[in-house]
DNA sequence: TACTATACGGAGGATGCCTCCGCTTCGCAA
DNA sequence: TTGCGAAGCGGAGGCATCCTCCGTATAGTA
Protein backbone atom coordinates (compact mmCIF):
# COMPACT_ATOMS: atom_id res chain seq x y z
CA UNK A 1 0.00 0.00 0.00
CA UNK A 2 1.63 3.42 1.17
CA UNK A 3 4.89 3.09 -0.93
CA UNK A 4 6.03 6.00 0.77
CA UNK A 5 6.71 4.66 4.12
CA UNK A 6 9.59 3.55 5.15
CA UNK A 7 10.85 -0.19 4.64
CA UNK A 8 9.25 -1.76 7.34
CA UNK A 9 8.21 -5.41 6.78
CA UNK A 10 9.22 -8.52 5.43
CA UNK A 11 13.10 -8.51 4.20
CA UNK A 12 13.08 -10.46 0.92
CA UNK A 13 11.06 -8.88 -2.50
CA UNK A 14 8.03 -11.21 -2.54
CA UNK A 15 7.46 -11.75 0.65
CA UNK A 16 7.09 -7.56 0.68
CA UNK A 17 5.10 -7.42 -1.89
CA UNK A 18 2.65 -10.46 -0.61
CA UNK A 19 2.55 -8.61 2.31
CA UNK A 20 1.58 -4.99 0.00
CA UNK A 21 -0.65 -7.45 -1.70
CA UNK A 22 -2.38 -8.61 1.48
CA UNK A 23 -2.55 -4.93 2.91
CA UNK A 24 -4.46 -3.91 -0.12
CA UNK A 25 -6.86 -6.80 -0.46
CA UNK A 26 -7.63 -6.69 3.18
CA UNK A 27 -8.14 -2.61 3.36
CA UNK A 28 -10.35 -3.24 -0.05
CA UNK A 29 -12.44 -6.14 1.38
CA UNK A 30 -13.02 -4.47 4.61
CA UNK A 31 -14.39 -1.30 3.14
CA UNK A 32 -16.80 -3.46 0.87
CA UNK A 33 -18.49 -5.52 3.48
CA UNK A 34 -17.22 -4.70 6.85
CA UNK A 35 -14.42 -6.56 8.88
CA UNK A 36 -16.39 -9.29 10.56
CA UNK A 37 -17.77 -10.26 7.61
CA UNK A 38 -14.70 -11.53 5.69
CA UNK A 39 -12.94 -14.36 6.36
CA UNK A 40 -9.00 -14.84 6.45
CA UNK A 41 -9.48 -17.07 3.43
CA UNK A 42 -11.23 -14.88 1.34
CA UNK A 43 -8.56 -11.86 1.81
CA UNK A 44 -6.11 -14.34 0.63
CA UNK A 45 -7.85 -15.10 -2.06
CA UNK A 46 -8.22 -11.95 -3.07
CA UNK A 47 -4.33 -10.92 -2.51
CA UNK A 48 -3.48 -13.59 -4.86
CA UNK A 49 -1.45 -15.83 -2.05
CA UNK A 50 -2.01 -19.17 0.20
CA UNK A 51 -3.51 -18.78 3.31
CA UNK A 52 -0.37 -19.63 5.03
CA UNK A 53 1.21 -16.62 3.67
CA UNK A 54 -1.31 -14.44 4.97
CA UNK A 55 -0.96 -16.28 8.83
CA UNK A 56 2.59 -15.79 8.50
CA UNK A 57 2.30 -11.87 7.66
CA UNK A 58 0.02 -11.03 10.50
CA UNK A 59 -0.55 -14.17 12.68
CA UNK A 60 -4.04 -13.26 13.98
CA UNK A 61 -6.83 -11.19 12.65
CA UNK A 62 -6.16 -8.52 14.85
CA UNK A 63 -3.07 -8.17 13.36
CA UNK A 64 -4.42 -7.55 10.07
CA UNK A 65 -7.03 -5.06 11.38
CA UNK A 66 -4.47 -3.69 12.77
CA UNK A 67 -1.76 -2.79 10.19
CA UNK A 68 -5.34 -1.68 8.08
CA UNK A 69 -5.93 1.02 10.38
CA UNK A 70 -2.52 1.75 10.50
CA UNK A 71 -1.65 1.84 7.30
CA UNK A 72 -4.30 3.95 6.47
CA UNK A 73 -3.40 6.62 8.77
CA UNK A 74 -0.04 6.96 7.49
CA UNK A 75 -1.19 7.24 4.41
CA UNK A 76 -3.08 10.23 5.60
CA UNK A 77 -0.32 11.86 7.41
CA UNK A 78 1.54 11.45 4.09
CA UNK A 79 -1.11 13.32 2.44
CA UNK A 80 -0.84 16.16 5.04
CA UNK A 81 2.01 16.58 4.50
CA UNK A 82 2.05 16.91 0.61
CA UNK A 83 -0.52 19.02 1.00
CA UNK A 84 1.08 21.75 3.61
CA UNK A 85 3.19 22.62 0.67
CA UNK A 86 0.30 22.62 -1.85
CA UNK A 87 -0.25 25.94 -3.56
CA UNK A 88 -3.71 26.34 -2.83
CA UNK A 89 -4.54 26.40 1.40
CA UNK A 90 -8.30 25.70 0.31
CA UNK A 91 -8.16 23.13 -2.43
CA UNK A 92 -5.61 21.64 -0.06
CA UNK A 93 -8.19 21.72 2.96
CA UNK A 94 -10.91 20.33 0.78
CA UNK A 95 -8.85 17.41 -0.30
CA UNK A 96 -7.64 16.51 3.11
CA UNK A 97 -11.51 17.09 4.62
CA UNK A 98 -12.28 14.42 1.79
CA UNK A 99 -9.75 12.09 2.21
CA UNK A 100 -10.47 12.38 6.00
CA UNK A 101 -14.28 11.59 5.17
CA UNK A 102 -13.57 8.26 3.00
CA UNK A 103 -11.33 6.98 6.26
CA UNK A 104 -14.04 7.50 8.44
CA UNK A 105 -16.39 5.40 6.18
CA UNK A 106 -13.73 2.48 6.26
CA UNK A 107 -13.18 2.93 9.94
CA UNK A 108 -16.80 2.50 10.46
CA UNK A 109 -16.93 -0.62 9.85
CA UNK A 110 -13.47 -1.66 11.53
CA UNK A 111 -13.82 -0.02 15.01
CA UNK A 112 -16.38 -2.29 16.84
CA UNK A 113 -13.85 -4.80 15.52
CA UNK A 114 -11.26 -3.06 16.63
CA UNK A 115 -12.35 -2.24 19.78
CA UNK A 116 -13.76 -5.59 20.22
CA UNK A 117 -10.06 -6.75 21.52
CA UNK A 118 -8.34 -3.61 21.37
CA UNK A 119 -9.95 -1.94 24.60
CA UNK A 120 -10.78 1.78 23.98
CA UNK A 121 -7.77 3.70 25.47
CA UNK A 122 -5.64 1.43 23.05
CA UNK A 123 -1.90 3.17 22.64
CA UNK A 124 -2.70 2.60 18.47
CA UNK A 125 -5.66 3.97 18.82
CA UNK A 126 -5.20 7.32 20.62
CA UNK A 127 -2.10 7.71 18.67
CA UNK A 128 -3.92 7.90 15.34
CA UNK A 129 -6.17 10.09 16.33
CA UNK A 130 -3.70 12.30 17.64
CA UNK A 131 -1.78 12.63 14.50
CA UNK A 132 -4.96 13.07 12.62
CA UNK A 133 -6.19 16.13 14.39
CA UNK A 134 -2.17 17.45 14.23
CA UNK A 135 -2.73 17.29 10.38
CA UNK A 136 -6.53 18.65 10.12
CA UNK A 137 -5.11 21.64 12.41
CA UNK A 138 -2.26 22.09 10.56
CA UNK A 139 -4.00 22.52 7.34
CA UNK A 140 -6.88 24.47 8.51
CA UNK A 141 -4.52 26.79 10.10
CA UNK A 142 -2.90 27.61 7.41
CA UNK A 143 -6.09 28.34 5.24
CA UNK A 144 -6.98 30.33 7.89
CA UNK A 145 -3.84 32.71 7.76
CA UNK A 146 -4.34 32.79 4.00
CA UNK A 147 -7.64 34.67 4.68
CA UNK A 148 -9.64 31.61 2.48
CA UNK A 149 -11.34 29.89 5.38
CA UNK A 150 -13.14 31.92 8.21
CA UNK A 151 -11.40 32.11 10.81
CA UNK A 152 -13.94 31.64 14.11
CA UNK A 153 -13.83 28.11 12.90
CA UNK A 154 -11.87 25.20 15.38
CA UNK A 155 -10.26 22.21 13.40
CA UNK A 156 -12.48 20.11 16.39
CA UNK A 157 -15.13 21.46 14.63
CA UNK A 158 -14.55 20.10 11.52
CA UNK A 159 -13.24 16.83 12.93
CA UNK A 160 -16.77 16.28 14.64
CA UNK A 161 -18.61 17.74 11.44
CA UNK A 162 -17.30 15.73 9.10
CA UNK A 163 -17.75 12.58 11.91
CA UNK A 164 -21.37 13.42 11.89
CA UNK A 165 -21.23 13.95 7.80
CA UNK A 166 -20.52 10.49 7.50
CA UNK A 167 -22.82 8.57 10.19
CA UNK A 168 -25.87 10.43 8.44
CA UNK A 169 -24.66 9.92 4.81
CA UNK A 170 -24.04 6.25 5.55
CA UNK A 171 -27.34 5.44 6.71
CA UNK A 172 -29.28 2.23 4.63
CA UNK A 173 -31.27 3.95 2.20
CA UNK A 174 -29.08 6.93 1.71
CA UNK A 175 -27.96 7.29 -1.88
CA UNK A 176 -24.10 7.23 -2.62
CA UNK A 177 -23.56 10.38 -3.94
CA UNK A 178 -25.57 12.31 -0.61
CA UNK A 179 -22.30 12.29 1.14
CA UNK A 180 -20.56 14.27 -1.97
CA UNK A 181 -23.37 16.67 -1.87
CA UNK A 182 -23.57 17.24 1.75
CA UNK A 183 -19.68 17.52 2.02
CA UNK A 184 -19.46 19.96 -0.56
CA UNK A 185 -22.10 22.05 1.19
CA UNK A 186 -19.91 22.05 4.57
CA UNK A 187 -16.85 22.91 2.15
CA UNK A 188 -18.82 26.00 1.00
CA UNK A 189 -20.17 27.50 4.36
CA UNK A 190 -16.05 27.13 5.69
CA UNK A 191 -14.56 29.40 2.97
CA UNK A 192 -14.84 33.32 3.62
CA UNK A 193 -17.51 35.17 1.75
CA UNK A 194 -16.47 35.88 -1.91
CA UNK A 195 -18.76 39.15 -1.90
CA UNK A 196 -20.72 40.62 1.08
CA UNK A 197 -23.83 39.37 1.54
CA UNK A 198 -26.92 41.26 0.78
CA UNK A 199 -28.80 42.38 3.76
CA UNK B 1 -33.39 -15.21 35.90
CA UNK B 2 -35.32 -12.90 37.39
CA UNK B 3 -38.20 -14.42 38.63
CA UNK B 4 -40.04 -11.16 39.58
CA UNK B 5 -40.60 -10.21 36.07
CA UNK B 6 -44.11 -11.05 34.30
CA UNK B 7 -43.84 -14.07 32.48
CA UNK B 8 -43.35 -13.06 28.55
CA UNK B 9 -41.09 -16.44 27.61
CA UNK B 10 -42.38 -19.77 26.86
CA UNK B 11 -45.70 -21.54 27.76
CA UNK B 12 -44.35 -24.74 29.07
CA UNK B 13 -42.35 -25.76 32.65
CA UNK B 14 -39.70 -27.36 31.12
CA UNK B 15 -39.41 -24.41 28.37
CA UNK B 16 -39.80 -21.80 30.58
CA UNK B 17 -37.35 -23.84 32.87
CA UNK B 18 -34.60 -24.14 30.42
CA UNK B 19 -35.30 -20.49 29.18
CA UNK B 20 -34.32 -19.48 32.38
CA UNK B 21 -31.25 -21.92 33.13
CA UNK B 22 -29.84 -20.83 29.41
CA UNK B 23 -30.15 -16.95 30.33
CA UNK B 24 -28.16 -17.61 33.71
CA UNK B 25 -25.56 -19.61 32.41
CA UNK B 26 -25.04 -16.96 29.51
CA UNK B 27 -25.06 -13.91 32.15
CA UNK B 28 -22.40 -16.09 34.07
CA UNK B 29 -20.21 -16.98 31.17
CA UNK B 30 -20.75 -13.59 29.75
CA UNK B 31 -19.20 -11.81 32.73
CA UNK B 32 -16.14 -14.52 33.38
CA UNK B 33 -14.97 -14.78 29.78
CA UNK B 34 -16.28 -11.75 27.80
CA UNK B 35 -19.42 -12.36 25.28
CA UNK B 36 -16.80 -12.75 22.37
CA UNK B 37 -14.87 -16.39 23.88
CA UNK B 38 -17.53 -18.51 25.17
CA UNK B 39 -18.82 -20.83 22.62
CA UNK B 40 -22.90 -21.34 22.10
CA UNK B 41 -22.44 -24.70 23.12
CA UNK B 42 -20.53 -24.03 26.31
CA UNK B 43 -23.29 -22.09 27.17
CA UNK B 44 -25.95 -25.13 26.33
CA UNK B 45 -23.70 -27.60 28.56
CA UNK B 46 -23.44 -25.00 31.45
CA UNK B 47 -27.34 -24.66 31.73
CA UNK B 48 -27.51 -28.19 31.38
CA UNK B 49 -29.39 -28.20 28.22
CA UNK B 50 -28.93 -28.97 24.36
CA UNK B 51 -27.17 -27.27 21.88
CA UNK B 52 -30.54 -27.19 20.12
CA UNK B 53 -32.46 -25.93 22.82
CA UNK B 54 -30.34 -22.85 23.21
CA UNK B 55 -31.09 -22.44 19.25
CA UNK B 56 -35.19 -22.48 20.36
CA UNK B 57 -34.94 -19.93 22.77
CA UNK B 58 -32.60 -18.44 21.13
CA UNK B 59 -32.54 -18.21 17.73
CA UNK B 60 -28.88 -16.79 17.19
CA UNK B 61 -25.88 -15.13 19.14
CA UNK B 62 -27.64 -11.80 18.93
CA UNK B 63 -31.01 -12.68 20.72
CA UNK B 64 -29.05 -14.54 23.58
CA UNK B 65 -26.81 -11.39 24.14
CA UNK B 66 -29.63 -9.16 23.99
CA UNK B 67 -31.82 -11.01 26.06
CA UNK B 68 -28.80 -10.70 28.75
CA UNK B 69 -28.67 -7.43 28.62
CA UNK B 70 -31.97 -7.12 28.87
CA UNK B 71 -32.47 -9.32 31.88
CA UNK B 72 -29.80 -7.62 33.92
CA UNK B 73 -31.76 -4.33 33.33
CA UNK B 74 -34.89 -5.69 34.26
CA UNK B 75 -33.28 -6.93 37.24
CA UNK B 76 -31.91 -3.58 38.22
CA UNK B 77 -35.22 -1.94 37.61
CA UNK B 78 -36.75 -4.29 40.15
CA UNK B 79 -33.94 -3.56 42.42
CA UNK B 80 -34.79 0.43 42.29
CA UNK B 81 -38.52 -0.02 42.98
CA UNK B 82 -37.84 -1.83 46.05
CA UNK B 83 -35.09 0.71 47.03
CA UNK B 84 -36.96 3.59 46.64
CA UNK B 85 -39.24 2.36 49.85
CA UNK B 86 -36.29 1.57 51.79
CA UNK B 87 -36.21 3.09 55.10
CA UNK B 88 -32.79 4.56 54.68
CA UNK B 89 -32.45 6.97 51.26
CA UNK B 90 -28.66 6.70 51.45
CA UNK B 91 -28.27 3.32 51.69
CA UNK B 92 -31.11 2.78 49.09
CA UNK B 93 -28.88 4.79 46.96
CA UNK B 94 -25.56 3.00 48.24
CA UNK B 95 -26.72 -0.05 47.43
CA UNK B 96 -28.28 0.81 44.43
CA UNK B 97 -24.81 2.67 42.94
CA UNK B 98 -23.43 -0.60 43.67
CA UNK B 99 -25.62 -2.50 41.76
CA UNK B 100 -25.39 0.00 38.78
CA UNK B 101 -21.59 -0.59 39.33
CA UNK B 102 -21.50 -4.20 39.25
CA UNK B 103 -23.96 -4.05 36.10
CA UNK B 104 -21.37 -2.00 34.16
CA UNK B 105 -18.53 -4.77 34.59
CA UNK B 106 -20.88 -6.96 33.13
CA UNK B 107 -21.72 -4.34 30.51
CA UNK B 108 -18.58 -3.59 29.23
CA UNK B 109 -18.04 -7.00 28.12
CA UNK B 110 -21.11 -7.46 25.80
CA UNK B 111 -21.21 -3.76 24.65
CA UNK B 112 -18.94 -4.20 22.08
CA UNK B 113 -20.28 -7.28 20.75
CA UNK B 114 -23.88 -5.61 20.82
CA UNK B 115 -22.61 -2.35 19.13
CA UNK B 116 -21.28 -4.35 16.40
CA UNK B 117 -24.44 -5.74 15.17
CA UNK B 118 -27.50 -3.72 16.97
CA UNK B 119 -25.50 -0.03 16.19
CA UNK B 120 -25.19 2.48 18.40
CA UNK B 121 -28.42 4.31 18.18
CA UNK B 122 -30.82 1.18 18.82
CA UNK B 123 -33.67 1.03 20.81
CA UNK B 124 -32.73 -1.33 22.90
CA UNK B 125 -29.83 0.51 24.11
CA UNK B 126 -31.67 3.61 24.80
CA UNK B 127 -34.51 2.30 26.31
CA UNK B 128 -32.52 0.59 28.77
CA UNK B 129 -30.50 3.62 29.12
CA UNK B 130 -33.41 5.66 29.78
CA UNK B 131 -34.66 3.30 32.33
CA UNK B 132 -31.30 3.36 33.99
CA UNK B 133 -31.04 6.89 34.17
CA UNK B 134 -34.52 7.19 35.63
CA UNK B 135 -33.90 4.99 38.15
CA UNK B 136 -30.55 7.03 39.42
CA UNK B 137 -32.43 10.01 39.22
CA UNK B 138 -35.29 8.94 41.33
CA UNK B 139 -32.96 7.33 44.22
CA UNK B 140 -30.71 10.41 44.36
CA UNK B 141 -33.63 12.78 44.21
CA UNK B 142 -34.91 10.58 47.67
CA UNK B 143 -31.47 10.85 49.28
CA UNK B 144 -31.13 14.63 48.52
CA UNK B 145 -34.50 15.25 49.98
CA UNK B 146 -33.86 13.42 52.68
CA UNK B 147 -30.99 15.77 53.50
CA UNK B 148 -28.48 13.07 53.51
CA UNK B 149 -26.74 13.28 50.02
CA UNK B 150 -24.75 16.59 49.15
CA UNK B 151 -27.93 18.48 46.76
CA UNK B 152 -25.35 19.67 44.22
CA UNK B 153 -24.89 16.21 42.75
CA UNK B 154 -26.75 15.60 39.51
CA UNK B 155 -27.98 12.42 38.16
CA UNK B 156 -25.40 12.92 35.32
CA UNK B 157 -22.31 13.27 37.61
CA UNK B 158 -23.02 9.83 39.07
CA UNK B 159 -23.40 7.70 36.13
CA UNK B 160 -20.63 9.04 35.00
CA UNK B 161 -18.56 8.80 37.80
CA UNK B 162 -19.14 5.02 38.35
CA UNK B 163 -18.77 4.70 34.64
CA UNK B 164 -15.31 6.07 35.02
CA UNK B 165 -14.91 4.21 37.72
CA UNK B 166 -15.39 0.55 36.69
CA UNK B 167 -13.12 1.58 33.72
CA UNK B 168 -10.33 2.92 35.79
CA UNK B 169 -10.94 -0.56 38.19
CA UNK B 170 -10.76 -3.19 35.81
CA UNK B 171 -7.36 -2.21 33.76
CA UNK B 172 -5.57 -5.32 33.54
CA UNK B 173 -3.24 -5.53 36.75
CA UNK B 174 -5.71 -3.78 39.11
CA UNK B 175 -6.42 -5.73 42.27
CA UNK B 176 -9.97 -6.93 42.60
CA UNK B 177 -11.03 -4.55 45.57
CA UNK B 178 -9.51 -1.77 44.29
CA UNK B 179 -13.15 -1.29 42.87
CA UNK B 180 -14.66 -1.26 46.03
CA UNK B 181 -12.26 0.79 47.78
CA UNK B 182 -12.96 3.49 44.99
CA UNK B 183 -16.60 3.15 45.45
CA UNK B 184 -16.59 3.88 49.42
CA UNK B 185 -14.74 7.06 48.44
CA UNK B 186 -16.94 8.02 46.19
CA UNK B 187 -19.90 7.23 48.62
CA UNK B 188 -18.30 9.02 51.29
CA UNK B 189 -17.94 11.93 49.28
CA UNK B 190 -21.63 12.00 47.77
CA UNK B 191 -22.70 12.26 51.59
CA UNK B 192 -23.27 15.51 53.71
CA UNK B 193 -20.96 16.26 55.95
CA UNK B 194 -22.28 14.72 59.29
CA UNK B 195 -19.81 17.86 61.56
CA UNK B 196 -18.36 20.79 60.48
CA UNK B 197 -15.27 20.62 58.59
CA UNK B 198 -12.18 22.35 60.24
CA UNK B 199 -11.25 25.48 58.96
C1' DT C 1 25.51 -22.59 -11.57
C1' DA C 2 24.94 -24.36 -7.03
C1' DC C 3 23.52 -23.67 -2.53
C1' DT C 4 20.89 -22.20 1.48
C1' DA C 5 17.97 -19.33 4.06
C1' DT C 6 13.65 -17.63 3.44
C1' DA C 7 9.15 -17.79 2.00
C1' DC C 8 5.15 -20.06 -0.26
C1' DG C 9 0.88 -22.82 -0.41
C1' DG C 10 -2.74 -25.48 0.86
C1' DA C 11 -4.20 -29.91 3.10
C1' DG C 12 -6.17 -30.90 7.25
C1' DG C 13 -7.21 -30.78 12.34
C1' DA C 14 -9.88 -28.16 15.55
C1' DT C 15 -13.56 -25.41 16.69
C1' DG C 16 -17.84 -22.94 16.25
C1' DC C 17 -22.40 -21.88 14.15
C1' DC C 18 -26.70 -23.52 13.10
C1' DT C 19 -30.30 -27.02 11.15
C1' DC C 20 -32.94 -30.98 11.22
C1' DC C 21 -35.57 -34.65 12.84
C1' DG C 22 -36.45 -38.74 15.73
C1' DC C 23 -37.40 -39.21 20.64
C1' DT C 24 -39.26 -37.51 25.15
C1' DT C 25 -42.12 -35.04 28.18
C1' DC C 26 -45.85 -32.04 29.52
C1' DG C 27 -50.43 -30.87 30.27
C1' DC C 28 -55.02 -31.83 29.45
C1' DA C 29 -59.24 -34.39 29.13
C1' DA C 30 -61.82 -38.34 29.76
C1' DT D 1 -55.19 -42.83 36.30
C1' DT D 2 -54.46 -43.35 31.66
C1' DG D 3 -53.98 -42.00 26.91
C1' DC D 4 -52.83 -38.73 23.50
C1' DG D 5 -51.37 -34.80 20.77
C1' DA D 6 -48.71 -30.86 20.91
C1' DA D 7 -44.69 -28.83 22.51
C1' DG D 8 -40.15 -29.29 23.56
C1' DC D 9 -35.61 -31.73 23.82
C1' DG D 10 -31.03 -33.18 22.26
C1' DG D 11 -27.19 -33.92 19.60
C1' DA D 12 -25.41 -35.74 15.14
C1' DG D 13 -23.77 -33.65 11.31
C1' DG D 14 -23.18 -30.12 7.46
C1' DC D 15 -20.84 -26.13 6.62
C1' DA D 16 -17.70 -22.32 7.41
C1' DT D 17 -13.77 -20.45 9.55
C1' DC D 18 -9.51 -20.38 12.11
C1' DC D 19 -4.92 -21.68 12.36
C1' DT D 20 -0.78 -25.11 12.01
C1' DC D 21 2.47 -27.75 9.77
C1' DC D 22 5.61 -29.24 6.49
C1' DG D 23 6.97 -30.46 1.75
C1' DT D 24 8.08 -27.52 -2.14
C1' DA D 25 9.66 -23.37 -4.54
C1' DT D 26 12.39 -19.30 -5.07
C1' DA D 27 15.33 -15.10 -4.05
C1' DG D 28 19.72 -13.76 -3.18
C1' DT D 29 24.63 -14.93 -2.92
C1' DA D 30 29.19 -16.73 -4.02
Amino acid sequence: MNATRAPAGPKRADARRNYELLLAAATEAFAERGADDVSLEEIARRAGVGIGTLYRHFPARQALLEAVYKDQVDGLEVLAGKLLVHESPAEALAEWMRAFAAFGRTKRSMSAALMATLGKQSELLSACSKVLRGCTEALLARAQEAGVVRPDVQSADLLRLTHALIMAADAPGGDPGQADRMFSLLMDGLLVAQAPTAG
